[in-house]
Formats: structure tokens, C-alpha cells, sequence
DNA sequence: GTGCTATGTTGACGCTGTCAAGATAACATC
DNA sequence: GATGTTATCTTGACAGCGTCAACATAGCAC
């Protein structure tokens, strides 16, 4: 891809999100400069604002993978209304495992400095929402309602369950 | 405090402190620069460290007033054996509008920052655990394991609760 | 008064994100 | 193949940041 003597690189974007990445996780948010991610692409500084508009686009596309991630995690995971408690074992395993796999990625995908501080994408809002949904709908279809007290919203549960896992990993997480 | 013609400040590190909170209050960490923070109190950008060592020791400085305030809210909770339900209530609330009332401080006590990018005063990590022991403390004390299946730990309640608090305080917060 | 210490100052360094203007390659069209 | 358009990459520049070093001033103890 990068060979050295040429003056396009070839498939910058990619590269970029590969590198930003790896130094997203080795360093977090902070260790990643735009600079640094160029350099390390053999580029000059300015080149990666031909393919994000912006450091928090960037962050943005970053985000959006894990979401992408973890939406397919979603998708294996099933609650069998029969028994759904192997199911939700295994699911809970598996979400804190990528939460604790990639700290910093996830403080990416959940923290303020993208919904808040930085304005989310579009495509990032668009994506993380389809993840939220996706697990709602997984909790209904599967129906959790059934082995819950009559009238419990499947939403409800939804966002219960997921605030105490998302609680759970942050604490781990972040060390306290 | 500070009279213009004044070579020295006075209290630049109270006014340090007072016009960070308002800061972080109202930009968050990343519009809190040592350098805005100088300028605002009307002195030179460099006088700070004479107060602080470091950015990190002023964040942790910050989050430390954080958790003393929680620390009280803690205290004026009682959990008591007989009905333990409408203090829990009050407490919860409490809490829910300790977060909400700054979220950016909240994030700064609890985020990723101090605790992992950055390292911890020693004097924030003693104030911190203190508030958490106080809480782990304050359930046994007021007895809520008698409320609860046999041979629950305090300390597991503790956790728990807590976790599921805080992820319901981060997803609330950071807007997802 | 003398000297020590706390506090505040200017200057400088390297880092950052980002804009403007110009250079080069790729590709489509004639 | 020549031409023009577009995507990509370059250098130069700017303001802002945290922080260090060196120096200036004030306050306080003796």
C-alpha cells in the first residue's frame, strides 16, 4: 500500500483508522494527535483533512467501528425464551469483554467527548442508535417479557440492564 | 482580594479553584486551559504552578471538592433499618441531582482522565475511597442487609448499587 | 537592615488543530 | 495523445496549549 517513494499513498483513510486505532488503545484519546497519525502514515500533517473534516470526524469513524462491533455481538447473542439465562451469561460476558478489551475505546464510544464536547455524526448517532435498538428489539423478540412481572416494558428493561452493565464497566474501567 | 495595583494576589489559589470550577462547569475539561484560568484571575500565565504542580494536580484538586461535596450528601443520608426505602429514595435522588447539577465535574471525579490518562493525587484517591467507604459503611450500619436475601455482603450491595447508579448517571449525562 | 522564602513575571520550546495556497497525480473526455 | 477536472498531498503560517528556566518583587523572620 504505502510504498515510499510515491506521492499518493494509496488508501490513506484506511490506514489512518488502522493507526488511529492502535494508538487510540496503546495511548487513548489524549496520545492521539492528528500529527503523529500522519507521521506514523509517512505523510505530511495536513494530508488526513482530504479524508476527515476534522479531528472529532475522526473520532467519530473511530466510535462508529465499535459500535459496529458491538452491534454483532448483539447479533449473536440470543435469549431463548425457554431459558434465556445462558444467553444473557454469555452476553454479559461478552460485553464486558469487549468493554475491558479496548478501555479507551470504549470511553470513545460512551464518554462525553464525542456527545457532548464534540458533536456526534450523523452516521456515528445513526449507528449507535441501531446498536440500542437492536438490543431492545433482541429483549422483546425473545421474550424477556415473559419472565419478567406483567406489564414490564421491554424498553424499560432494556435501559435498566444496559445502565447497570454500562455502570459496572465503567468502575472497572476507569479504576475506582 | 485581588486590588489591581497589587504585585501579589492574596488568595490566587482559592481564586484559582473558584474560577476553574466555573469553567469546567460551563466548558468542560477541554476548555479548561491553566492559561485562560491566569488570565481570568489577572495574573501572568506561569503563576499558577507556584499553586500547582502540574494541570493535573488543579483537576484533582477540583474533583476532590467534588467528592467532599459527595461525601456530605452521604452523610445526611440515613438508611434506616426499620424503613429503609424512603431515605434510599432521598438518596438516590440526591445523588441523581449531584450528577446532573454539573455533569462535567462529574465526569472529571469519575471519568477517565484522573483515574487512568492522568495520575491521581494521593490526597484525591484518600478523599475518594473515604466517600466510598463511608457509603459501604452507612448500609451496614444502618443494617439494609437485614433487608436482603442472607449472608449478602455490604460490600457487594455497595458495589452494585453504586454501579448501577453510576452507568444510569454516565448514559443519562452523555446523552445516549 | 539583611536574608530567606513565597509568589509573580517574561521568554522560550515543542506540541497541538486547522486554514490557505500551491503542487502533483489520477482519471475522464475529446 | 492532449486537455481539463478532481482527488490527493505538500509547505507555510497562525493561535493556542503545558511547561521549564531565569529573573523580579514582596512579605516575613531575624
Amino acid at each position: 500500500m504505502t510504498q515510499p517513494g510515491r506521492y499518493h499513498h494509496g488508501d490513506l483513510h484506511a490506514a489512518l483508522l488502522r493507526e488511529a486505532a492502535v494508538l487510540l488503545r496503546e495511548q487513548g484519546v489524549e496520545g492521539l494527535s492528528l500529527r503523529r497519525l500522519a507521521e506514523r502514515a509517512g505523510v505530511s500533517r495536513t494530508a488526513p483533512y482530504h479524508h476527515f473534516t476534522d479531528k472529532n470526524a475522526l473520532l467519530c469513524a473511530l466510535a462508529e467501528d465499535g459500535f459496529r462491533r458491538l452491534d454483532r455481538l448483539m447479533e449473536e447473542a440470543d435469549f431463548r425464551a425457554d431459558d434465556p439465562e445462558p444467553g444473557l451469561r454469555r452476553f454479559v460476558r461478552g460485553y464486558l469483554r469487549f468493554a475491558c478489551d479496548d478501555p479507551e475505546q470504549y470511553e470513545l464510544m460512551f464518554g462525553r467527548t464525542l456527545w457532548k464536547t464534540g458533536r456526534p455524526t450523523e452516521s456515528l448517532t445513526r449507528v449507535a442508535h441501531g446498536c440500542f435498538r437492536r438490543y431492545v428489539d433482541k429483549l422483546q423478540a425473545d421474550g424477556i417479557g415473559a419472565h419478567l412481572p406483567g406489564g414490564t416494558d421491554a424498553l424499560r428493561v432494556a435501559q435498566a440492564s444496559w445502565a447497570t452493565l454500562h455502570g459496572l464497566c465503567r468502575l472497572l474501567l476507569d479504576g475506582i
